[in-house]
DNA sequence: TTGTAAGCGTTATCAC
DNA sequence: GTGATAACGCTTACAA
């Protein structure tokens, strides 16, 4: 890097000191309008641009946020990076994001990584086989916040936001019982995870307020595999009384539901009828789409998150906090047109 | 931020001097096995962790690459951020990343949030409407090397690295050829951009090579909105003779392409054969799906120019280099299972 | 093999 | 309103 413009030298052009100049730049009122003006333009044409390193270091804070995500490719993490990422940028803070890729020892590297250097704050959503959140627990005590996304953390203990998945759960199944379902089945999420029971509850609940039996053989928990996926509608298809509609815990099941069928019972493809969370855009192009998907604000989640980190930050450091916000954004429920 | 623990509290403890303590962390020879050894017990034993800010400060070097890509919900970009990411982490780098949203004030003020945080280099790739570098030609100057990948800079003078377009294009437009096809339209993509082009030459040369007539008429630059794509699949459907087979230039156009045949002219949706650029994951949910695509490394592409840029970064500050590296990855043709 | 001391660019505290 | 100075945590000549 070659070294750029600093203060010392705008300082020494103008005969004035570092102080001085810094003040100007910083708008410190003590500072009378005419230095600062001079400061100012003569900042701007030496291409002046302040180092951050520096600063952070001075300051002992990075303005920088620590975003960990499962995984890139998923557009529901795609939309919550962007939510954080609008409301970081508003407030002048940038975002250093990392990739889990679900693994649980990648996922410490990455905390390492982020203590290392010195994040303000840490958004997380955490691996679907995190079930050790010490490292989070180290972050909050050494005054570095965090907040859960989209997964439930295991014991509590941390702000959260996700989507309202019980709600959800519920719509997703009482619109398929709306349509004249009375098997239905669902393609839970992987039994670790709390979010996959709030939206097992839903569906549980909407059953009920339906009189429809609860059975538990057309209750499937997958691993977010495919072949997962593809046991679980075998298994499912294999039954007495097969399901004619299905809940799906995410848009990927759908989808990799959807190409079961496709594959291995094409006479079933127009039969079943599909409901799911997640609402990616790619589903727009499907020619067979579930009926009805469960729109998660991913966006908002984002941005609400940011919203509470900031909020932890700037609460003087008391020791950990002892309250935790959870929040749980309302879904919407989006039917889609079939052609 | 609470502060940590620092060189100066470890050095304290074991009556030794802080640079005594920074070389042994650091593996210095010249520090003795025992010290060293005492020195890294008792950081381990103290939770120490360096702070990097102040490394970064005092190195002039940040250790970060700056990435700028147009969106991050393309698969196309999220597979290349992984490839840079990869080489990246693995020589110790991080990675911050920013997105233009395709508005070219959004990507001038990204380029000076990443001067402001002295990255040591940067990977862009610019936006569909970036015609001037010259905030890339700055950045050069400062001595931050800028490595661009997917869409080729206007005026060259950069390294670059991306797919082998005109290869691709060609495959893509032969194998419709050797389908059978004899009336082959291209969706190409915009006028401004060189990889358009060079596709858009591929595409030409197959004809010529065998022995097809290239029409004019056939051949329709889209500006990468679903609109685009519905106007331009409007008027080759109006022609007198109107293509058996499109190649696009890029698997979102595919996906509109198909979603038009879909919604306007069902009748179409299987006589005309597809083959584009992309061949994105959400491909292998279609029904109606291209019938082979170019398959662009994206991750390789991402890793490749992180290669370049950290040979860059290693060079010697001579001025401006002299000579820009122009990388063309091989794209490989995927043909699709069709049910 | 270890210690001393300077310095990276910035801000904050005081004194003037 | 302005300036001198110390300090942030770390690395690195150079001295011992």
């Amino acid at each position: 890097m070659k070294k750029g413009v600093t203060i010392k030298d705008i300082a020494k052009k103008l005969h004035m000191s570092v102080s001085t100049v810094s003040k100007a730049l910083n708008n410190d009122p003590s500072i009378s309008a005419l230095t600062s003006e001079r400061v100012k333009a003569l900042a701007q044409e030496l291409n002046y641009v302040p180092n951050e390193a520096a600063r952070h270091f001075k300051l002992s804070r990075t303005f920088t946020l620590g975003l960990i995500i499962p995984d890139i490719l998923d557009q529901y993490y795609a939309f919550a990076i962007n939510g954080v990422e609008a409301v970081a940028e508003q407030r002048g803070y940038h975002v250093i994001l990392s990739q889990s890729h679900e693994d649980v020892a990648t996922e410490q590297k990455i905390v390492d990584v982020m203590v290392r250097h010195r994040v303000d704050g840490v958004i997380v959503s955490v691996t679907k086989n995190t079930v050790d959140m010490q490292p989070f627990r180290k972050l909050l005590q050494m005054g570095i916040p965090v907040v859960c996304i989209g997964r439930e953390p295991k014991g509590g203990m941390f702000d959260f936001v996700t989507s309202d998945n019980h709600e959800g759960g519920f719509a997703a199944t009482d619109f398929l019982i709306k349509k004249g379902h009375r098997h239905i089945a669902h393609l839970m999420g992987p039994e670790g995870m709390r979010t996959s029971h709030a939206r097992y509850e839903g569906y549980k609940a909407a059953l009920e307020a339906n009189g429809i039996p609860f059975r538990e053989e057309l209750v499937k928990a997958v691993d977010l595999t495919p072949e997962g996926t593809y046991r679980a509608m075998e298994e499912l298809l294999q039954l007495a009384e097969p399901p004619t509609g299905i809940f799906t815990f995410k848009n990927y099941i759908t989808l990799e539901a959807l190409h079961y069928l496709k594959t291995q019972r094409p006479e079933l493809l127009e039969k079943i009828g599909f409901t799911g969370f997640g609402n990616l855009p790619i589903l727009h192009y499907l020619d067979h789409k579930p009926l009805a998907s469960i729109e998660e604000s991913s966006f908002e989640i984002g941005e609400e998150a940011a919203r509470i980190l900031f909020e932890r930050m700037s609460e003087k450091d008391e020791e950990e906090p002892t309250q935790y916000h959870s929040r749980q954004l309302p879904c919407r429920l989006v039917v889609h047109d079939h052609l």
